[in-house]
DNA sequence: GTGCCTGCTCACGGG
DNA sequence: GAGCAGGCAC
């Protein structure tokens, strides 16, 4: 493709900005102005026109479906070669620079990835350690500062340094370098350690950073909105040297930060790069004049944005609609009618539609809906594939193959499915391999070596590390997905699942299991060169979004932060109340100017995802956390004029809110729905305008719901019958001294023989007296 | 050693 | 409403 033929498929804006190859480029490009369009023409005008070589270009977005679309647009334009472009998100980035450097930072190339979940088991683990008072510090709260201390560059020595007197802040500056320890003593990195490390890495070897430097001469970040101060460190220590930085965002758009997203990034960048160039991308080529006008109605209240106006040549077009209900369930019942209505008529298909939301919890009166009618529908995050726990169980093994000394896979596994290597044991084992600074599997290797572990729970630790040791030698020959099956089978892994849980659940879970084993034979397929390692990475950087496919004739479920970059037909956006969204945790936030402006942002984001028909929906009371709410309509829905709203009648609901007007909000503490701020009396939390004090909901009506769902089902009694040891004799009297693992030498005070067993009473001089069953308290004669 | 029950806590968004 | 730690029963 030439010049010409690139140029005559974009406007002027467009055409200036891919025409700019050299120098920082800012391209503030508006929701649907056709940004990825702009990227992927600037890759081929670069390559085709310019000659640039392919290798040289590192294009970067948040997630891998927008990776792999610009990947194979721009395989459109420019065929094969397109291959050496490195198209992807900033983690796989980093990672795969880091497997290559991993030794100069003291880690092997095999390191794992750490999720979320990962990283609350490791704090968990801490917090036991040091026996810290979960009352005073919370991991999650911990693991919250810690993660923004990385976002900020802050490494464990400022951050200690930084504490000064204060004890909170320098417990959690410890709790930071022994988190750092355990993850560096393990192989792994978490998420914010992949951008970290791989500014360490650039940092301390300036050689290397050269490499890259003059490896990637031309630079282009998507989603620049959304970069945190790590992410624009990285750019700007590549960009360094040849000043090729183009970076395409929205600050209206920007509605990620809670973790870390600095909007500064994108508001300052003229001032960090003053010889940068602007241009503004404000026609929208997606959506009606009304949406449109709508969006802008609502972003307009936001201080401290780029001016900016987006226009459209597109028809006016239906108005935007608002419909108020009773409940969440009317809600859910009128969109889920709508929906079946227009399809079974033939004047839409279920691909069209979006249903989008504030919380995942929203979610699940929609997915009911939706079932009863029969309307197929795919549910966009909640839950992700790979946190559950069959796969995390199934991945660890895996994990403990490929990188040993990963402490938590191996601990995960170690007795799943069961195998008679219970808590005692491994505490045994831990101490063991603390005390020789040895790795958990290390430290399973040599059970022989510790003394205080019996013979027979010795071999139990052997036939694990066993079956690992055979798994890792035939790891070279055999593909991830035979290895992964071969897991499956000769752990039982699947007769566990049968075992345990009832029908659904476990076929429900099965379908992972053969899903999980479908990916790694598409992982297999897809790449040249599968490694084991390669596929962890894959699975650990996936995220639920990029599971989306046009493909599927499905209404998508999702929340609002998901549909960032998509596009629909008719969207509906659910929940418009005061205290869903905006959410009542940015009401009553500190800083709440700022947080409700993230809001908006993110209503602006809902708004722009729609094409040609918006339906704001909102309801009186709902359930929210088991209490029974009431919310006004949310402020976004006031701040559209009136006259740009069609609020007609709602079918599915009897009585109507009336608009309110568009004067200022009452006092927005009010909300207080969890009821945390009355002091743990709910009924003085629920203070919603108007509210009465629907008491006595909670209590009761739960537990009785919760007793008739634990009724004892009939197999109950056999598998106790079957699973109780027998009675036998005992080695010891009343009188005698005997040892008890956890509480050490004590006197036995009675023994009572009941039908099974015996209970044995034993006098403990620091515990007091403890009551045991003899077959499970393992109690041995002190000779 | 393990499974079950209970009470407690937490609770927005996600790579 | 759900997930989890801790206590209890077998």
């Amino acid at each position: 493709m030439d010049e010409k033929q690139i140029i005559s498929r974009l406007n002027t804006e467009q055409a200036e900005a891919v025409r700019t190859a050299e120098g920082p480029l800012l391209i503030l490009a508006g929701a649907g102005s056709g940004k990825t369009r702009v990227l992927v023409h600037r890759i081929s005008y670069l390559i085709n026109v310019l000659g640039v070589w392919p290798g040289s270009i590192l294009a970067i977005t948040f997630t891998n479906k927008a990776a792999d679309e610009m990947k194979s647009r721009v395989e459109d334009l420019i065929g094969p070669d397109s291959g050496k472009i490195w198209v992807m998100t900033f983690h796989a980035a980093c990672v795969r620079i880091l497997r290559r450097h991993a030794e100069e930072l003291g880690y092997t190339r095999y390191f794992t990835i750490y999720d979320s979940d990962d990283s609350l088991s490791v704090m968990k683990d801490i917090f036991k350690a040091k026996r810290i008072d979960t009352k005073r510090f919370r991991e999650k709260q911990v693991l919250a500062l810690i993660s923004s201390a990385k976002n900020e560059l802050v490494s464990p020595d400022r951050y200690a340094e930084t504490a000064g007197k204060d004890f909170y802040s320098r417990e959690v500056g410890s709790l930071y370098e022994e988190y750092q320890k355990r993850l560096l003593a393990s192989n792994a990195m978490d998420f914010d350690d992949l951008i970290g490390k791989t500014i360490e890495l650039f940092k301390r070897f300036p050689d290397i950073l050269g490499l890259y430097q003059d490896k990637f001469r031309y630079l282009m970040v998507d989603e620049y909105q959304d970069t945190n101060t790590a992410q624009f460190s990285l750019i700007s220590l590549l960009a360094e040297k040849y000043r090729n930085l183009c970076v395409v965002g929205d600050d209206d758009q920007s509605i990620y930060r809670f973790r870390g997203a600095n909007i500064r990034n994108i508001l300052n960048f003229e001032q960090i790069f003053p010889d940068a160039k602007v241009i503004r991308l404000e026609q929208n080529y997606r959506s009606t004049g009304n949406i449109l006008e709508a969006a802008n109605a609502v972003i307009r209240n936001n201080r401290g944005r780029k001016d900016k106006k987006l226009w459209t040549e597109n028809e006016e077009g239906a108005q935007v609609r608002f419909r108020t209900f009773e409940n969440g369930y009317e809600e859910a019942d009128f969109a889920a009618d709508e929906i079946r209505r227009s399809v079974s008529e033939g004047k839409a298909s279920y691909r069209d539609y979006a249903v989008l939301y504030r919380t995942n919890a929203q979610s699940r009166l929609f997915e009911e809906k939706f079932i009863f009618r029969s309307i197929p529908y795919k549910l966009v995050g909640g839950v992700n594939f790979y946190a559950r726990k069959e796969i995390k169980d199934l991945l660890a093994y895996l994990k403990t193959v490929n990188n040993a000394v990963d402490d938590l896979a191996v601990s995960r596994i170690v007795n799943v499915p069961k195998r008679g290597i219970g808590q005692t044991t491994m505490t045994k084992i831990q101490n063991f391999a603390y005390d020789g600074g040895l790795s958990l599997y290390d430290a399973a290797v040599r059970v022989g070596e510790i003394s205080q572990i019996s013979a027979s729970a010795a071999g139990k630790v052997r036939s694990f590390t066993g079956f690992i040791e055979r798994l890792r030698e035939e790891a070279g020959q055999l593909s991830v997905s035979s290895l992964l099956k071969k897991v499956v089978e000769e752990t039982g892994y699947k007769d566990m699942v049968k075992a345990q849980d009832d029908e659904e659940t476990a076929s429900d879970r099965l379908g992972n299991i053969e899903e999980l084993v479908n990916k790694a034979v598409q992982y297999e397929t897809q790449n040249e060169n599968p490694t084991l390692s390669g596929f962890l990475e894959e699975v650990a950087l996936i995220a639920d979004i990029d599971s989306v496919s046009d493909g599927d004739d499905k209404v998508l479920l999702m929340t609002l932060h998901a549909a960032k970059g998509l596009e629909f037909p008719k969207v509906y956006m659910a929940g418009m109340e005061e205290g869903i969204f905006p959410g009542y945790m940015s009401i009553n936030s500190e800083d709440a100017l700022a947080a409700i402006e993230e809001e908006r942002r993110l209503c602006y984001v809902g708004i722009t995802r729609a094409e040609k028909l918006l339906t704001l929906m909102a309801a009186r009371e709902r359930m929210v956390r088991g209490n029974l709410e009431r919310f006004p309509v949310s402020r976004f829905v006031r701040e559209i004029p009136r006259e740009m709203l069609e609020s007609g009648k709602a079918p599915a609901s009897r009585t109507r809110l009336s608009l309110p007007g568009s004067g200022p909000l009452g006092p927005a503490k009010a909300f207080a729905p969890s009821g945390k701020a009355a002091g743990g009396n709910a009924a003085f939390g629920r203070s919603f305008p108007g509210g009465r004090a629907s008491g006595g909901l909670s209590g009761g009506g739960v537990s009785s719901v919760r007793k008739s769902a634990n009724a004892p089902k009939p197999e109950a009694a056999k598998k106790t019958s079957a699973g109780a040891p027998s009675k036998g004799t005992l080695s010891y009297a009343v009188g005698d001294q005997v040892n008890h693992v956890k509480f050490g030498n004590g006197v036995v005070r009675e023994i009572v023989d009941r039908k099974k067993d015996f209970e044995v009473a034993v006098d403990f001089p620091a515990w007091g007296t403890k009551r045991f069953l003899a077959a499970y308290a393992n109690l041995k004669k002190v000779e």
